[in-house]
RNA sequence: UCCACAGUAGCUCAGCGGUAGAGCAAUCGGCUGUUAACCGAUAGGUCGUAGGUUCGAAUCCUACCUGUGGAGCCA
């Protein structure tokens, strides 16, 4: 019977064959363990001399790290294997044998598992930190769409700069010059007022000289978009999305946050409602904690956004920042135009800022003044306008960090290993 | 772009002015329950690159290259 190795539980005293590679192995003289991996999981594999032919217990002595086979065996629960099942194995059909595998079971150097990216995937840690990553993308799929979402893909490849102060990937549109999406918000506004309901979900390019453990060139963006949601009613869904996201990672990821040794203990407090602070009395709980390197006016910095974070155990919502330091695009509070209906939700643990979302302009001689102070060309921007023109109507949106989020409930240092093949400042291969 | 630190065997590191070292990986041998298994042996090097100081440089100095951590900006 051909399984995996996830299957296995239910095969206890028969005999399976699994398609897998050799991760680690030990030997003596007359028994060999082999440590296989399957992509599903892990599971041990004995050879006894005793047992087996003399060729099957030679192949299995000299088998190298990685070598893909296929072996078969019966199934045994066993406390002494560290998989808590074996295989007692029968036979073993080498399908390619690995000569030279450059990642061994010992320590190696950040530098060294980037360049064999391709192959430091195969590892246990990372192999966790793939499922959860996945674990959160289905959880992204099922909330939205449950909660009366469509998903709407925006264009990567754009004409126009969604916000001007970043820098962007320039590339070649045949006889015209474009540039590689940094943010599909501006198109999903165009989808808010379509479908009232959407969200968007892709890769995002940014060419900062950013170098950081929460900073990659190339990332995966959620970036929900609703009509008729003011500040508040999107400030509700996005704390009832981080806490969705962060149950299906506890209920799914069981095994996989115990790989990594994440205490549980605090994901487990990640239960919306999240707390909020105004930009104002953030300024002032800095202060009182002895920070006098930041004025009214300015924007926090990442050792800013930690302090803030560490006084609560949930993430944090900081709302209503100063207009001047935030997009063109984000409403002014009737009461106090000086700031705006905007929120960034900082993670806790120090992960940084994982959402930024605002409530949008939706006046449409307000956004020609905007135009004009940032200096926006008209054309490029003239369907941006419409959206005001015709049928304007209240909407709020933000774009959650997928990588950051990763990080956090994975609790992975940076950002680097919660992507399958990153791009980073001085990184394109693999 | 700025600041700090680091480049020595395939990998992780020690050596810090006087003949280039260890552990792991590889190869060979030993061991019946291993948990990054263990034990013995073999092989493996233009000490990041280019200059300089010195009788003598992996070691001291200068420049450059590459990487790591952080800052700024942001998700």
């Amino acid at each position: 019977m051909k399984t995996t190795i996830d299957q296995v539980k239910h095969y206890v005293g028969q005999e399976v064959t699994i398609g897998s590679w050799l991760s680690n192995k030990r030997s003596s003289g007359k028994i060999a363990f082999l440590q296989l991996r399957d992509g599903t999981g892990f599971i041990q594999g004995v050879v006894v001399k005793a047992e087996v032919s003399e060729d099957t217990f030679q192949l299995a002595k000299n088998m190298t790290q990685e070598t893909s086979l296929y072996v078969t065996g019966i199934v045994a629960e066993d406390s002494r294997s560290p998989f808590g099942y074996e295989l007692q194995v029968s036979s073993i059909e080498v399908i390619h044998e690995a000569v030279d595998f450059p990642i061994t079971p010992k320590e190696h150097g950040t530098e060294f598992l980037m360049d064999n990216r391709h192959l430091w995937l195969r590892s246990k840690k990372q192999h966790a930190i793939m499922k959860i990553r996945n674990e959160i993308i289905r959880a992204t799929y099922t909330f939205f769409n449950e909660n009366g979402y469509i998903k709407i893909d925006p264009p990567i490849l754009t004409g126009s700069a969604a916000e001007g102060t970043t820098e962007l990937f320039h590339t070649q549109y045949f006889d015209e010059e474009a540039y590689l999406s940094q943010s599909g918000q501006l198109y999903m506004e165009a989808a808010a007022m379509a479908f009232g309901k959407v969200f968007s979900f892709g890769p995002t390019f940014r060419a900062e000289k950013s170098k950081t453990r929460r900073h990659l060139i190339e990332f995966w963006m959620i970036e929900p978009e609703m009509a008729f949601m003011n500040h508040e009613d999107s400030l509700q869904v996005q704390e009832n999305y981080v806490s969705y996201i962060v149950d299906a990672v506890l209920t799914n990821c069981s095994l996989e946050l115990q790989t990594l040794e994440r205490d549980v203990e605090k994901l487990a407090k990640i239960k919306a409602p999240f707390p909020r602070i105004s930009y104002d009395d953030a300024i002032e709980l800095l202060k009182e904690k002895g920070f006098d390197d930041i004025e009214w006016g300015e924007d926090f910095g990442a050792p800013h956004e930690t302090a803030i974070a560490e006084s609560f155990d949930k993430p944090v919502f900081i709302t209503n920042y100063p207009a001047e330091i935030k997009a063109f695009y984000m409403k002014p509070d009737p009461n106090r135009p000086e700031v705006v209906l905007c929120a960034d939700l900082i993670a806790p643990e120090g992960y940084g800022e994982i959402i930024g979302g605002s409530q949008r302009i939706d006046d449409v001689e307000l956004m020609k003044q905007r135009y004009e102070e940032h200096a926006l060309s008209g054309d490029a921007y003239q369907w941006y306008l419409e959206l005001r023109k015709y049928g304007s109507v209240p909407h709020s949106g933000f774009g959650l960090g997928l990588e950051r989020t990763v990080a956090w409930l994975s609790g992975v240092e940076h950002v680097r290993e919660t992507i399958p093949f990153p791009r980073l400042l001085n990184r394109l291969y693999p």
